[in-house]
DNA sequence: GTCTATAGGGGGATAGAC
DNA sequence: GTCTATCCCCCTATAGAC
């Protein structure tokens, strides 16, 4: 066995680019500790990559976050675009509120599906962005996020004529924060007690979530006659 | 004018003893900005204390964090349950889902209302806590939060006998997180072109929270046959 | 209780060799 | 494209004078 032939790097488990590999690592950490809780060296070693490789890729810590936010979006909002289209084609009618709100929250569901572990990572990735408090991004996640969901507040906005358009976008707007705690695991342990890891978003819960926000969105509209406090 | 006096130092505006400038300069900025990029220079300068006043009063950044949790939530624990102890005064019957609801949404509506701008702060870092991925950071908000919520939770069980327990604490944790998304203002500016500032939580948008939440509650439970992804 | 000064570590970013 | 080495800043926390 000739040990001097150059073998091309059959390493065991990369394979990937270390662009990629940044990105993946950048993705699990950002939905795992936050933004600004997660350092660059942290990253780059979870990606077995040097710390200059940030830099050099994606020009500095907040370029990274925008890749990533991205790559997350991209992949969501095709498969949203994607179950919507399927939607309108599927009847002569249009799509319901239980349909629309279920084909948008079962998206992180499919996700998960389909690329496995790292659907995971997506999901609460982006939950987790959704309420960083930094306005620069705040502002980089609502330009991603939204083209595709345009769509869909459209679409609800069709299904319930009879509600005033500012109301169905505040529910649309508590559907999609929502989600976002759900996907970022904030629902599952806001009490003590229950320590058991809570991954997002699997079966029993999202099918709980659909059922409450379809309730939601059906639900009269506010008269201003209530909004004095109580007592 | 003799200027070897020692003027007792009656400064502008402080009058508040150092500790509790710093628990209000905390609270303010962790719900600006988070806890993670906040740093203690910051907190001590907007105070105008010194740099060793945290150490000091505190012992360190997370004894800082948790004392303004503890402030917090005792002031909005100490409503709930006021207001929790009215409702069940008020009539022979047992409070409903909506009144349960508006009582425990409007809590950071009234808390503003006395509290002025302080209220504010209340509300925003209250909800910027709640989505802290530091697991550290969350349980001590559990902790904090676990025993005033109990109650409403017990109560919303009696108000819907129908629904499984795991349901309702479903919905109930679904209430909580999106109250503190609304108080933590990211409800307002998910999109885009809507750049005005959003103050958490001021008339309208409470009503319209309180009337989604109470329509969700009032949901069928979920069945799980349709818990699989649609198409 | 409040200050100055500083320790001691990490942070993001870059230069320049390979 | 990838590495090492390093700059320079800011961080939390503490020691010790007042």
């Amino acid at each position: 066995m000739p040990m001097n032939e150059p073998q091309p790097a059959p390493a065991p488990a990369p394979a990937l680019p270390t662009r990629d590999r940044l990105l993946d690592a950048a993705e699990r950490l950002f939905g795992e500790h936050g933004f600004a809780a997660t350092s660059l060296r942290t990253v780059t070693v979870a990606a077995d990559a040097n710390v200059a490789a940030v830099n050099y890729h994606f020009g500095s810590k907040e370029g990274l976050l925008r890749a990533v936010v991205e790559r997350a979006m991209a992949a969501v909002n095709g498969e949203r675009l994607r179950l919507l289209e399927e939607l309108r084609a599927s009847g002569d009618r249009q799509p319901t509120v239980e349909e629309l709100v279920r084909a948008f929250v079962m998206t992180g569901a499919r996700l998960v599906e389909r690329s496995g572990e790292r659907g995971v990572s997506v999901a609460r990735f982006l939950g987790q962005v959704m309420s960083e408090p930094d306005p620069a991004i705040r502002r980089l996640f609502a330009t991603e996020v939204g083209p595709a969901e345009g769509q869909y507040l459209d679409a609800l906005r069709a299904a319930l004529p009879q509600l005033p358009a500012a109301e169905v976008a505040f529910r649309f707007r508590a559907m999609v924060g929502l989600l976002g705690l759900y996907q970022s695991s904030a629902l599952g342990d806001l009490h003590p007690g229950d320590t058991a890891e809570i991954v997002a978003p699997a079966g029993d819960d999202a099918g709980r979530l659909v059922t409450f926000l379809t309730a939601a969105f059906h639900a009269p509209p506010t008269t201003d006659e209530h909004t004095a406090s109580p007592g």
